[in-house]
DNA sequence: GACTATCTAGAGTATATACTCTAATAATAC
DNA sequence: GTATTATTAGAGTATATACTCTAGATAGTC
């Protein structure tokens, strides 16, 4: 493999393992067994590294969200597309960690992020709407629709900060992508008041597989294992 | 004011402003004109000062998110617990845009957001229930509320970071906490489709107004004002 | 084999930043 | 007034980090 493309593969390593402020390029050439001098001689800066590296991402995330027209959606579909993202998200991670810092020291970066997220958010609103066609969901409003689009898009690129902020042992290097995945379940729980007779069972019984396994604890709430057999499920207590 | 409590002002001022990772202790000290030493007689390292400022918040949210049990729940409660988390959000705006890195530096810190943040999921699951008994919302399942709240919890903590990365244009200091308080309008749409025939009209047209005023164009949507006499909303293309 | 373009090493630099240390000044107590 | 304590100044330090510069090695071409 290329010197050139070594940097780039050890730099999104050591990123995503470690968070872009925390490696510095002499880490990277460290890591790699060569000297900074060639580092620099392949990529002018770090921003420089950092923006072929988001430019992949999006590469990546623009085929998974490219929706075919010619027919209509399933919720094989649906579910592609979401596996989908979050393998994005999580093979990129580094990116969502320092996304402000990082759009601050790159104009480039925040512009063309910029067209990224509303790429994204067309594609959320057009999957919703081929939902709606199929008859997955009931058919909302547009204004709805981009609501609860934007939603999505904050859930989808904020659970991995959430998951590292949650855990109070656990360093940030602890996740697993299994544990990113249950992103899915708060995703679909955004459709689930919309999800047709048809759909809804199939949905439920989709999304329940991605339930997080240990729930976030809300206090006082220890007894929900041992409480599984209660059916006082009416909210009211 | 004694310095010390300037320093946690300024600390804050600078902070919110340009970000925690871009304000140097030396440049609080230069911003109130003392000397460094000064500075480091009164806080023995930044993290005190962070750690002592994420402690207001903390204070400040958790006074405000005090659910009183003696009675049942208004809307007018509700837009309180809105605006309010939002005012918080808006002051201690720096902590949210730089949580994973100081969470990485300071356990104390780690551990305490931990719990901070589990105290705000029940406080929203118990705004939900207390919106169920008052008739707001129609009862939903416990585990639903959960997923929900915690939806609720990424939109409101997240909101600021997507509004200072999808503006292309503007720096991050542009920011006003009205276009902050648009996340009320994003909140909101969490709660839309469990609205009772009651309620209904009256929540749709509170959250109407932090509508954003310039919302984020989806491509091909320039139109949507002129649009705005179409009654075609059924959302089938 | 000579010539050229590409690649690499590694010492070095400019700047930044969190923090220290000593000495001086102000405030307070008696 | 004097002793003690609290506060402040400001020069200084250790460390880190992005990046440079020069010289040498390697590979391809004729």
């Amino acid at each position: 493999m290329k010197t050139r493309d070594k940097i780039l593969l050890s730099s999104l390593e050591l990123f995503n393992e470690q968070g872009e402020r925390n490696v510095t390029t002499n880490h990277i050439a460290a890591h790699l067994a060569i000297s900074p001098g060639n580092l620099y001689y392949h990529f002018r800066n770090k921003s420089d590294i950092i923006y072929e590296l988001f430019q992949e991402y999006e590469k990546l995330v623009d085929f998974y969200l490219d929706i075919p027209e010619g027919r209509s959606m399933t919720l094989a579909d649906m579910m592609f597309y979401l596996e989908s993202v979050f393998d994005g998200l999580w093979n990129y991670r580094f990116f969502h960690r320092d996304l402000e810092y990082l759009l601050d020291r790159d104009p480039r970066l925040r512009s063309d992020y910029r067209d990224f997220t509303d790429r994204c958010l067309a594609a959320i609103s057009r999957i919703f709407e081929k939902q709606e066609d199929a008859g997955i969901i009931e058919p909302q409003p547009e204004s709805l629709r981009k609501a609860m689009s934007l939603n999505v898009w904050l859930v989808i690129t904020n659970w991995m900060a959430f998951l590292k902020t949650a855990h109070a042992e656990k360093t940030s290097a602890s996740l697993t992508i299994h544990e990113l995945k249950q992103g899915i379940y708060q995703v679909l729980t955004i459709e689930v008041p919309y999800l047709t007779p048809a759909y809804r069972e199939q949905v439920m019984v989709l999304r329940e597989q991605y339930r997080p396994t240990m729930p976030e604890p809300l206090p006082g709430e220890a007894v929900s294992l041992t409480d599984a057999g209660n059916s006082d499920v009416s909210g009211v207590s």
